[in-house]
DNA sequence: ATATTAAACTAACAATTGTTAGTTTTGATA
DNA sequence: TATCAAAACTAACAATTGTTAGTTTAATAT
């Protein structure tokens, strides 16, 4: 790769990002992708050396954010409750941030190559660490549940779906949505 | 199309609905879908009209099974409690039979053309369905939330993912999934 | 045995794919 | 103003795409 403005490049993953979100990373072509920035294809290859490294750099990137973020969460001198809400607090945030790239992360990582087996490997490490959380809980006396893998992929299923929903609820502030899903992940809806 | 064996086009739509979830819609070729067959790609077209043919019948086969399913459920005499649950079988029922044509569903509905419209209709017609047990539950005091939209939300994600989760879980029986799933639902996990 | 037909085959098509090579434009700096 | 590099361009490539046309195989019914 020659040495090009980093903007331009960091705009070509951002579109890409809303491309892939709209039609996933197989439909969208690199002239769909030209197109959508006002160039032609060949000219994106100024930017970047392939369209399997612009899904890498983008799930690949988020994938560390959350797994370092879930390591910093679990280290600090909380109750498990506590490291739950900031759990969700962190989804909620990362989520808003690249909503886009959201996407790819939970749609197209199967069509990594180079970067499937570090995806793969953030992954387990994230839910080892969330497990973790859910088990500590319990001994505690914190929480209850009956089947932890149960509770894990409820939890998880909602907080990696949030890319789908935050945009349609852009009136729902941050703060508040943390307090709505803490509610509701955690107590339950049942009076 | 020619009249010819219902059964060969189903095993086309199986195998198709298989490759789909793993890969993906976009990315999978209908010579791969022949040679997962042992046939070849040409061969295809005495059973189908189109790639486009195939998803639509995957996808639509199943929006039409949740809504006309939901819609029974709240016909019913019952607790808006029982109905949820009986949502929640719904999902886990329908999932263990068709685990592979839900990933279509779920990821790939987007690729539909002539068979969009009704998909979205079905999908809005199911959240409607879906959202006024919520709202019953709350008027009747059987439930508690802060945000009705939160909680439809999560409780559709977990429900909506189970495709990914059930495959992995098999010694886990049915019923017992059921019971397990309405305890984190309903119930939340704080002691 | 013959006729019929479903379902496979081979061969090919036009369009689209990611990518490369080589060239021109543009904008900043000396 | 002349220089230089970033970043655009045109043109083309080899491979792959969904699909069609026409043919052969194989099984069933007459």
């Amino acid at each position: 790769m020659k040495i090009s403005s980093v903007n331009r490049k960091t705009e070509i993953l951002e579109t890409a990002a809303i491309l892939f979100k709209k039609r996933g990373y197989s439909a969208v072509t690199m002239r769909d992708l030209a197109t959508a920035l006002g160039i032609k294809a060949a000219s994106l290859y100024n930017h970047i050396d392939s369209k399997q490294q612009i899904l890498s750099e983008i799930v690949l990137y988020l994938a560390r954010e959350f797994t370092s973020g879930i390591k910093e969460i679990i280290s600090k001198d909380q109750s498990n409750i506590e490291k739950l809400q900031s759990i969700i607090k962190q989804h909620v945030i990362l989520t808003s941030s690249y909503m886009y790239e959201m996407a790819a992360l939970n749609n197209d990582w199967m069509h990594l190559e180079e970067g499937l087996t570090e995806y793969l490997e953030l992954r387990s490490e994230y839910e080892n660490q969330f497990s973790l959380i859910l088990q500590n809980g319990r001994e505690s006396g914190e929480l209850t549940y009956i089947n932890e893998e149960v509770v894990l992929f409820s939890i998880l299923s909602t907080l990696r779906n949030l890319y789908l929903w935050i945009p349609k609820k852009s009136e729902l502030k941050q703060e508040d949505l943390v307090i709505a899903l803490s509610e509701t992940l955690l107590k339950g809806i049942v009076k």
